[in-house]
Order: structure tokens, then sequence, then C-alpha cells
RNA sequence: AGAGGGAUGGCGGAGUGGUCGAACGCGGCGGUCUUGAAAACCGUUGUAGGGCAACCUACCGGGGGUUCGAAUCCCUCUCCCUCUGCCA
């Protein structure tokens, strides 16, 4: 959420951030939340000096019945309803103003960075580095929806009668490869620094409010509403809802944590041709790297993480590309985003497998997460990034490591942690 | 799930209708003392909104009510603890 006090500073700013990321009417927006945040000013200020009466008056009754002066106490008494009653009248409507305030600023979405390229879809997103061979494949090869079939890996027809589509059952070594990479990944954050978390994975709707997913993304996730809980669709919720209604120490910062979960989603409405095995699902793992960090190297720290992502897609040894998004196709809550995509051989398609975000200080003013700074509470930045979605890591390892006997080559890095070196 | 008890500032813990944003202790910060440190002593130490400022306002788990006035009384919700039951 963007503070009220920015927008009031930086109007033309806030206007063009805001058509940049492609958002209708932003003009008249901005000016319909200048003008209420005008009107609970002018509100509270009035409804103040009525409390400042009212209180002067109480203390005044309260010294009048301690002196006995009973007849004083009361005539004092009768004043007071007049005040109390206009203090009732303009309590309510302040309470109205800032519920519409509140409402008109939460549709908002962050604003880009000055780096963030002009665009609206995810043509027009910005390829920054291309990494890695793109392998030649042996005769007969095969897409991983097939592969998974054959070895037996991994089961699509047993998760769509155990629970329906896009929830797949791994089974013997694609078990084990999915518990591998995800040590993996675990062990790879710990290196760099980032302390292991286990979060819950249903969360209540204040965590879903403070990371953006709540109210904006709402039909996305799966919701228990015996409980009213949701299911998360990324450990990003539950893990930087961790810091929801904090002020970090400086000793604290910066604040590094990485954790694996299953994520849900509920992906409504985004079935179709290019969705086959692995590449779209409704339940899938993925580590989490998620970072707090001053404003002033916020930037830097996600130079850092994007950097780690590209360590882990170099040592998987597979080729990949980094993005970095356009206005349009950024995310609600980000400010700047590097997508990397993993080179799918068989289906000769690039595959989203990471996606890296600095929300600056828009999901720190949602969860009022801050730090004191020579005495003065400030916001903190939050950033995150996945370091890995798994499935389609293994769609394109799947894919691009097939040999022509049909076999499967393990990458070196993950040998240790599979404790085989082929499937097939 | 049933019965009872509880929720106060960073922590512990007073406060049962008026000058309480809240005693006291601990911790933190600043200072005096000291070669330095500790101890001792003095001072200071919540968050948010508004105002150029002096300052005003709100907040004692959340919401609502009674009252001129609520941390204190009433209603309600949430959470925690103890005992009983159940259970991985």
């Amino acid at each position: 959420m963007l503070q009220t006090t920015f927008i009031r500073d930086n109007r033309e700013l806030t206007i063009a951030g805001l058509t940049k990321k492609r958002f209708a009417n932003a003009e008249s927006a901005v000016d319909l939340i200048l003008n209420l945040d005008r009107l609970r000013r002018e509100t509270q200020q009035e409804l103040d000096s009525i409390l400042a009466q009212s209180n002067a008056k109480a203390k005044e009754i309260g010294g009048l019945m301690k002196q006995g002066k009973k007849e004083e106490a009361e005539a004092a008494k009768a004043e007071t309803a007049s005040l109390k009653e206009r203090s009732k009248a303009l309590d309510e409507q302040l309470k109205k103003i800032e519920t519409e305030l509140q409402d008109e600023l939460v549709k908002l979405p962050n604003l880009p960075h000055e780096s963030v390229p002009e665009g609206r879809t995810a043509d027009d997103n910005v390829t920054v580095l291309e990494q890695g061979k793109k392998p030649v494949l042996p005769e007969g090869h095969l897409p991983h929806w097939e592969l998974i079939k054959k070895l037996d890996i991994i089961d699509f027809e047993l998760g769509n009668k155990i629970s329906g589509a896009g929830f797949p059952v791994y089974k013997g070594k694609g078990a084990r490869l999915q518990r591998a990479m995800i040590s993996f990944f675990l062990d790879e954050a710990a290196k760099a620094g980032y302390t292991e978390i286990q979060p819950p994975i249903l969360v209540n709707a204040d965590s879903g409010f403070g990371t953006g997913q709540l109210p904006d993304k709402e039909g996305q996730m799966y919701h228990a509403t015996a409980d009213d809980l949701y299911l998360i669709p990324t450990a990003e919720v539950p893990i930087t809802n961790i810091y929801r209604d904090v002020i970090l120490q400086e000793s604290e910062l910066p604040a590094r944590n990485a954790g694996h979960t299953p994520c849900f989603r509920r992906e409504a409405g985004s079935w179709g041709a290019h969705v086959r095995g692995l590449n779209r699902l409704h339940q899938f793992d993925k580590v989490e790297i998620v970072q707090i960090r001053r404003p002033e190297e916020s930037y830097a720290a996600l130079d850092e993480m994007v950097d780690h992502v590209k360590g882990l897609l170099e040592k998987l040894e597979l080729p990949y590309r980094i993005l970095r998004l356009c206005g349009g196709d950024m995310g609600f809550t980000s400010a700047l985003t590097f997508d990397f995509e993993v080179w799918s051989a068989a289906q000769e398609r690039w595959l989203e497998c990471s996606s890296v975000s600095n929300f600056e200080s828009y999901q720190a003013n949602r969860l009022k997460l801050r730090y004191k700074v020579e005495g003065k509470t400030q916001l903190l930045h939050t950033l995150n990034g996945s370091a890995l979605a798994l499935p389609r890591i293994v769609a394109a390892l799947l894919e691009n490591n097939q040999q022509a006997d049909g076999s499967i080559r393990i990458p070196q890095a993950l040998v240790p942690y599979c404790g085989f070196d082929r499937i097939g």
C-alpha cells in the first residue's frame, strides 16, 4: 500500500507510476484519494478540538465534585450534552471517511522503479541475460509428460483420482528427486546466509492482506471457510508476515529467511494449451528466499538475490534467461521484478521458474514493518524470490537431460542428494 | 469439547470510576564518577494521527455499551493458562 503522505507530496509522480503499471484512470483515482485525505484531516481536526473541550469539561466536573460543589457540577454536566452529540457524529463521519480512503488506497498497485521498461504484456519484457547452452536432444526425444509416464516417476492419473487435476503424485525416484532438490536449495540458501524457516501453510486473512494477496487475489487462493484460513500460494506470505506489526532494531538487519513449503494455487481460468504436465499445477513445492532490508540497500539486496538464483540454475546445468518485467506484466505489489525462465528443450519453450522482486515499502506499509533509525521509526523494504520452484525445473531437467537410451542424467550437484546419477 | 482463571508499555508487575499514557522493578539510551570497565547516583526511554509550532487527539487483547469522565463497570469476540476428556 502506498503512503498517503507520499501521494500528497508526489501527485504527478504517483500518476505517472500508476500509468506505467497500466492502472486505469490513475489521475481520478489519485485525486479521489487526495480529496478523501484532505477531508479526513479536516474532520479529525474538528473532532480533536471537540474532544479536547469535552476532556476539559470532564476534568472541571471532577474538580467540582471533589470540592463538594454539587450544583455547579450538575450545571457543567448539562453543557456536555451538545459536545457529546457533536463528537459522536464527527466520529462516525471520520470512520466512514477512513474506511473509504483505505478502500481506495488498497486498490492502488505499487509504483514501478524507474528502470522498469514501458510495456503492456509479456512481449514487452526485456531480456537482460541468456546463459547456458540449449542441448541437442537425441532422436526420439520426448516431452516431460511422456517421460514421467514411461519412467513411472510422476503420476497425474493417480493424483486426479485422489484430488483432481493439477495434483500429481510423485513416486520412487520422482519423489526422491523432489526431496533432493528441496534439500539442495535449502542448503544453498543456508550457505548464502538465509535462516531456514518452516512456516504454517494455512494463514489468516491479516497475513493475506499484509503481503498483498488479499483483497486483490482472493480468487487465486484456496480458502478453508470453516476456519477462515487460506492455503498459501507461496511461502512469501507466512515468512514475510513474521514481520507484521514489528519494529526491528538496527542490529536485527538485514533479515534473510528461506523456507520450503508446498504452494497452492487455484489458477482459476488460466488453463489452456500450454499447461500440460508440470507446466501448471494446483499444488507444487517451492523454496522461497525473503529479505528485509534498509531502504537504501534494497536494490543491492535484489542483485544479491538474482545472483543467488543464477548460481542455482548454473549448478543444475540448465540454460536460462533473465527478464526485466515491463510495467504492464509486473505483479501488483512489486516495484521491480526479474523473472527467471528455464529452457524446456522438448517443448522448445522458456518456462518461468523464479520471480525475484523488490516491493520497497509497499508490503511494509501494509505489514507495519518498521525499524528505528536515529530515534525515528521508518518503513523497511521487503524482497523475495523463488529459489526455486520445482515443477518446471523438474520438467526442464527431465527433457534437457534425456539420453539416447531413454534414461535421464542427474546433474552432478544433485547426485549427493539423490543417491543416484540417472533415472531409467 | 466441558469447568475455572487470565490478557496492562521491550520484559516483569501495580492499578477496581476522576489530575493514569499509566506506580515500581528490570532492560535500553544519555550523563556524573573512573586510566578503562563494573558498581553507585542523576536524567531519559511506547505507537499513531493532526498542527509551522506551542500543543492537541487516540490507543492498557479486538469490537460495542454505560457515564460529565473508563485500564477500572456491562456485553461480545479472539487468544492464552490450569484441570477433566480426546488425540498425532
